[in-house]
DNA sequence: ATAGACGTTGACGTTTGCGTTAACGTTGAT
DNA sequence: ATCAACGTTAACGCAAACGTCAACGTCTAT
C-alpha cells in the first residue's frame, strides 16, 4: 500500500482526517487548541484519532464558518450550547437537576432559531443577488453576440445601461 | 440642524457614507487604499464626496464579503472584471480595439458565471442545512414540551436520536 | 534494527482587515 | 474670528486564523 497506512476501524489520523475534511493538519489542532473540537482519542503512541463524530463536527464547523460566516469564537459557543443533546442523552434519567436542563435546552434552541433566520435571510439576499447576476450576464451575452459578424439582429443599440 | 451639515447634492461626506453603509469610515478609506473604490471626488478643503455610485459599489463589496465570503483582494479582482462595463459604455464607439473589448467582456462573463455558480452550491448547501436545524428545533420543542406538566402526549419516550 | 513516512509539541511568523491615536486642516454657524 | 464638528494623512497596533519551522517521537514494512 502506498499512501494509506492502515485501517483503524474508521477512526482516521490526522493526515487523512485533514485531507478528507479539505482542512490542514495545523488547523485541526488549532481547532482543538480552541477547544471546538474535543480532544480526539490517541493511539499509544499519542497519535490522534478522529472519529467519524469528529469528522462530522469538523464539517459543522465549516458550514457554519463558510456558509454562515461565523467566527471560530462564535461557532465555539454554538457547539457548546448544541452539547446539550449529548449532555441530556448522557444523563437522560440521572439525577441532575431538571431544571437545569430544561435552560440549556431552550438556550439550544435560541441558538438553533437565530441560525434558521440568518439562513433565511441571507438565502434571501443571495436570492437577489442572484437575479442581478443573471441579468447583468444577459447583457453580456447580448452584447458578446452582437460583435460576431451580425447584420444589426433586431433593436441593437447598446443598451444604454 | 442637529447632525446633518447640509445637502451637498446627493454626495456624502466620509461621516454619513460610512453611517448608512455600516461601515467605519477607517474601513472606507481603507477600501480605497486597498482599490476596491475608486477615489472618490472631493470638495476644495480636500473632503471626500461620495457619489450614489460609489455607495453602491460598497454594498457590491459588503455583499461579496459577508454573503459569499471573498476576500478583498478577490474582491477587488471581481469589480476589476466588472468595471468592463463602464469601461465600454465610455469608449463604445471610440477607436479602442474591439478584441480587447471582446476579451474584458468573456472574462466579466465568466466570473459572473461563477458567482452565479458559487451562489446556487451555497443555497443548496444552506437549504440542507436549513433542514436540518428545523428537524433540531422540532426535537428540541419536543423535549420541552415533554417536561412542562404533561399527560405523556401520545410517543413520549425520549427519542435516542 | 533500520529507514521512511507520519505524527507530536512548542514557538515564532504572516496575512487580512481593520482600530486607534496623533497632529493637523476644513467647514459652517454664530 | 472663533469654535465645534468634521475631515485629512501617517503611523502604529492588534486579533483572528492559520503557516511554517525545529527538534523530536512513533509506526510499520522490510
Amino acid at each position: 500500500m502506498a499512501a494509506e497506512t492502515q485501517l483503524h476501524e474508521p477512526y482516521l489520523q490526522i493526515g487523512e482526517a485533514a485531507d478528507r475534511a479539505r482542512r490542514t493538519q495545523r488547523t485541526l489542532r488549532y481547532y482543538e487548541e480552541k477547544g471546538l473540537l474535543r480532544p480526539p482519542s490517541r493511539m499509544d503512541g499519542g497519535f490522534r484519532l478522529y472519529s467519524p463524530e469528529d469528522m462530522e463536527r469538523i464539517e459543522r464547523i465549516k458550514e457554519l464558518q463558510e456558509l454562515l460566516g461565523f467566527s471560530l469564537a462564535e461557532i465555539k459557543e454554538m457547539l457548546e450550547a448544541e452539547d446539550v443533546r449529548l449532555q441530556i442523552r448522557a444523563e437522560w434519567r440521572s439525577d441532575a437537576d431538571a431544571a437545569e436542563k430544561a435552560v440549556n435546552l431552550r438556550r439550544a434552541r435560541e441558538v438553533t432559531l437565530q441560525q434558521i433566520a440568518l439562513i433565511d435571510q441571507k438565502m434571501a439576499k443571495m436570492a437577489e443577488m442572484r437575479d442581478e447576476l443573471a441579468a447583468r450576464l444577459a447583457k453580456y451575452d447580448g452584447w458578446l453576440l452582437q460583435r460576431t459578424g451580425d447584420g444589426e439582429p433586431a433593436g441593437a443599440a447598446p443598451v444604454t445601461n
